[in-house]
RNA sequence: GCGGACGUGGCGGAAUGGUAGACGCAACGGACUUAAAAUCCGUUGGGAGAAAUCCCGUCCGGGUUCGAGUCCCGGCGUCCGCACCA
């Protein structure tokens, strides 16, 4: 497992290092990836997601953007003008966090580590068009976003609500409901409190139903990810219902309880209501109840325990209000306070039928309330049909479900819930339908505001005259102080008179500076749109231009975006289509979700993380061991795990660069595991890329020293015609491949190609004949550019090697001859019953006649028929053979 | 709990319903070398056989089909996402 170092300097060897360096500046040089914008070919976006600038690139990073890299020089190939830029998300927490811990300014260790990670990123030989480089830090980046900030609250896209907000109290800030993860915060992990603040939102909600809706036309999304984003939106019809109160029973005014249900069919088999802790009705109720508003402070905070909500008992509070069935005046519901019951869903309140719901059968259980089933499954007998323990939530037919008000006996529930629909929605009470139709989304608006430094800041001055003013354009950017301490917890900028004391635009009096920033989410969900034309200073985009580039073709990043990210991106999009910056409603046309770099994890026996270069394993399988390199102490080898420091089982991807060159690293992260898995990072895998690049790099330098006629040969022998088809074969595979992003594919492809030269030369008795000599070097120049996208480097010296004058990078895709594809003669397996009993080779285009007659000939069949005919022969042409006895 | 994906050699993985295991890794045997590394040649799913060849084999059990790793039904297992959503 020690990272011996190749042997680079020996003069028969490929030496990576210094090829990739001087490529990579004969690259630069020459410009060759500066995109256009008034480039007439086809556009074509290729886009990687941003790295945010943590101060070193990691593998997972290296697999992103050689997936991309490989994209982008395929259609670059391929005659397209392809847009390939990279940036920054340089806002963010951590940046704080090393101010706090390092006493460094937040800017300067943003600006540093991105000028480390560009050089790695640089050493990696990627076609980025550095030109359009943006980092969302920087004042010309957010300049913009405040406009946008200001044009979206003009369209109506944003609102300021008092809100109940997930507070970190790590991080001293405000989490969005999509950034918490199992109760805790996403970036910190500590365990998320609730606080009611202002909060600046983006009324995302408005798009529900597009959102939804536009899902079905991404059809080059990964299907698992539309599915996740739909489950996020989590749309659901049912039914607002206003059950009158028993007005005895009261605490206040309140005569109606409106609950939302989405089962309204079963209105029969209610039992009881139940009201969210927070219901204002459970508030009125706690007032005069003080065992009602201990049971109320109670779930409060087991809201918050992640144990409690894990084991989620069913807990309610009888608060003596009484609700009247909607069907029968005599028919009395108990409202109850329930801990399940979640103020910000629906109305904050339910009816329950415990027979046909779970989580309220689990409730009626508990405090002895019965049930009634009214939904009877098929092939039933209602008579025997009971419901104890498990709700029956499936279809079937209606029953017990008739009175002097309406009869739903024998329908299904569909029609039930209309026919319940259709009465309630039609009765009046106080010039209001008792129920109405409803949509309801799962979906809540985007909290943007951050009680942070190191974010955009949010345009708008607090005047206690004239309310919240926005700021005028002409004092735009609202920039960043920089002379700002982080001596304490919370936001300096609050802290920061300079920056919060200012004169209200409208009425010149002393105002206030708003000192929330932008959730870091905001930077990301319009820089693809930016890099179209980051040169104009005037606006976020240059429309026309912005239409010509977008959507971006290909977008490529890490599964975990699947719903933040990309569901704020395609919101935002729409938005600036409103404010008039673009003319399209969805970003990303085509989404690629990589796995992660995975690794081996190592721990002494006293639990200690080691990392993999310390690690010495012998043996094999099972009987795999592993000791310390230094101390021969045992080590445990553990589980394969997503790379991490905390597990200390990452490898550095400038080691492995040093080692062997980008493009061993490329090639490694594009064999073997397709793409969308995990990869797993063996030493030995990197060995075996190395290998590779080595071996190509004498091949081709063996298929350099073969001269060859200038001429095409009028024909070719057998053996040039077996060189011709393996490449030409090859280009077909990888072209068709690469396109699918298929890159694991792509590389046995290229083996494969590799293999069938490498052979042809080996079978070369003196010199070759002029046609195989020209096919060799046909092949040869093929075989460059098809492993040019990921391998850029090797491929150029290899271009060169082969006497070309001009870069590969800027070649052409080779042209395939299809004719070469076609073989004159097919062999074809021969079954009989479905076992392969022998093959048959005939002409191509032979007919099932003369298939049949060559098959009928074979001993093999002739012993098994015995002289009988066969009852059936399946001819599929050009595939198999299957005779049945 | 709900939703989804997946299950193939020692390992990563190939395989429009049509010869299962392409390609790579690892391993083993050989050549070259004083030796090693590198390189090259060969073997490599299991079993029987001197060989030709035959039998078994894609998580388990059924089914559809001339033919199933692939499609359908029922299990088991792994992974991922969501989770008191009414």
């Amino acid at each position: 497992m020690t990272a011996e170092s190749p042997k680079n300097e020996r003069a028969d060897r490929y030496n990576a290092r210094e090829a990739e360096a001087r490529w990579q500046k004969v690259w630069d040089a020459a410009q060759i990836f500066a995109t256009k914008n008034d480039d007439p070919r086809p556009k074509y976006y290729v886009l990687e997601m941003f790295p945010y600038p943590s101060g070193r690139i990691h593998m997972g990073h290296v697999r992103n953007y050689t997936m991309g890299d490989v994209v982008a020089r395929f259609k670059r190939a391929m005659g397209n003008a392809v847009l390939h830029p990279m940036g920054w998300d340089a806002f963010g927490m951590p940046a704080e966090n090393a101010a706090m811990a390092q006493k460094v300014h937040p800017k300067a260790w943003t600006y540093s580590n991105i000028a480390a990670m560009k050089k790695q990123l640089q050493s990696m030989g990627l076609s980025l068009d550095w030109a359009r480089e943006v980092a969302t830090c920087d004042p010309s980046y957010y300049k913009h976003q405040q406009k946008l900030f200001l044009d979206f609250q003009k369209a109506g896209l944003v609102a300021r609500e008092y809100r109940k907000v997930n507070w970190d109290p790590v991080d001293q800030t405000v989490l969005a409901n999509e950034q918490v993860i199992d109760g805790r915060g996403w970036r910190s992990g500590a365990l998320v409190e609730q606080r009611d603040l202002y909060q600046w939102v983006f009324k995302i909600s408005d798009y529900s139903q597009e959102l939804l809706e536009a899902l079905d036309t991404l059809d080059r999304w990964p299907d698992k990810v539309r599915l996740m984003q739909k489950n996020w939106i989590g749309r659901s019809e049912g039914l607002l219902v206003r059950f009158m109160l028993d007005p005895a029973t009261t605490p206040n005014k309140e005569s109606e309880l409106e609950i939302f249900t989405t089962r309204p069919d079963t209105l029969f088999g209610a039992k009881f209501m139940a009201i969210a802790p927070d219901h204002p009705l459970a508030q009125a109720a706690a007032k005069t109840n003080p065992k009602l508003a201990a049971f109320i402070e109670e779930c409060k905070h087991l809201g918050t325990s992640q144990a409690a909500i894990d084991t989620a008992e069913k807990l309610g509070f009888d608060t003596g209000i009484r609700a009247t069935h909607p069907f029968d005046p005599s028919w009395k519901l108990p409202v109850y306070v329930a801990n399940f019951i979640l103020m910000d869903y629906g109305t904050g309140a339910i009816f329950g039928c415990p027979a046909h719901d779970q989580r309220d059968l689990d409730f009626v259980n508990k405090y002895g309330l019965g049930n009634t089933p009214v939904v009877l499954p098929p092939n039933t007998d209602p008579k025997t049909f009971v419901v104890t323990d498990v709700a029956y939530d499936g279809d079937g037919t209606m029953f017990n479900s008739k009175n002097g008000v309406i009869d739903l006996n024998g329908m299904t529930p569909q029609k039930a819930f209309d026919a319940v629909a259709n009465l309630l929605a039609g009765t009046t009470r106080g010039n209001r339908p008792v129920a109405q139709r409803q949509v309801n989304y799962r979906l809540r608006d985007w909290g943007i505001s951050r009680q942070r430094y190191w974010g955009c800041p949010i345009p708008v001055i607090h005047c206690d005259k004239c309310g919240v003013v926005p700021v005028p354009d002409k004092d735009l950017p609202v920039k960043l102080p920089e002379d700002v301490t982080f001596d304490k917890p919370g936001n300096p900028l609050d802290r920061n008179p300079a920056f919060t004391n200012v004169k209200c635009p409208s009425c010149g009096g002393d105002a206030r500076r708003e000192t929330d920033t932008m959730d870091t989410f905001v930077d990301s969900s319009w820089y693809f749109i930016r890099f179209t034309d980051p040169w104009n200073e005037q606006s976020a985009t240059t429309p026309a231009i912005a239409n010509k580039w977008m959507p971006v073709d290909q977008y490529i990043g890490g599964i975990e975006h699947a719903i933040l990210h990309l569901l704020y991106s395609r919101f935002f999009t729409r938005g600036m289509k409103k404010c008039g910056y673009v003319g399209i409603d969805e970003p990303f046309a085509g989404l690629f979700t990589q796995g992660m770099v995975v690794h081996e994890t190592y721990r002494t026996k006293g639990g200690e993380w080691v990392e993999p270069s310390n690690v010495k394993i012998e043996g094999l399988g099972d009987a795999r061991t592993a000791t310390l390199l230094k101390t021969g102490e045992p080590i445990e080898i553990g589980s394969i795990e997503k790379m991490s420091k905390s597990k200390k089982n990452t490898v550095d991807p400038d080691d492995i660069i040093a080692a062997y060159g980008a493009d061993t690293a490329r090639w490694f992260m594009l064999s073997d595991s397709p793409p969308d898995r995990d990869v797993i990072w063996t030493e030995e895998g990197v060995q075996g890329a190395w290998r590779f690049v080595q071996r190509l790099w004498r091949l081709v330098g063996e298929i350099a020293n073969v001269s060859a006629p200038a001429a095409k040969p009028a024909t070719f022998g057998e053996q040039a015609l077996t060189v011709r088809k393996a490449a030409h074969r090859a280009l077909a595979a990888v072209s068709d491949d690469i396109g699918k992003l298929r890159f694991n594919r792509c590389v046995a492809h290229i083996y494969e190609c590799a293999n069938a030269l490498s052979d042809a030369i080996g079978h070369i008795e003196t010199a070759p004949t002029p046609d195989l000599a020209f096919a060799l070097r046909e092949a040869g120049d093929i075989l460059v550019r098809l492993f040019h996208p990921m391998m850029p480097h090797l491929a150029e010296e290899c271009w060169a090697s082969l006497g070309h004058k001009s870069l590969v990078a800027t070649e052409a895709w080779p042209e395939l001859e299809p004719a070469l594809l076609v073989e004159t003669s097919v062999t074809l397996p021969v079954q009989i019953n479905g076992k392969k009993r022998g093959d048959v080779t005939v002409p191509r285009d032979a007919g099932k006649d003369e298939i049949e007659a060559a098959v009928l000939a074979l001993d093999a069949v002739q012993k098994e028929l015995a002289g009988r005919r066969p009852k059936k022969i399946i001819i599929v042409p050009q595939r198999i053979v299957n005779v049945v006895v």
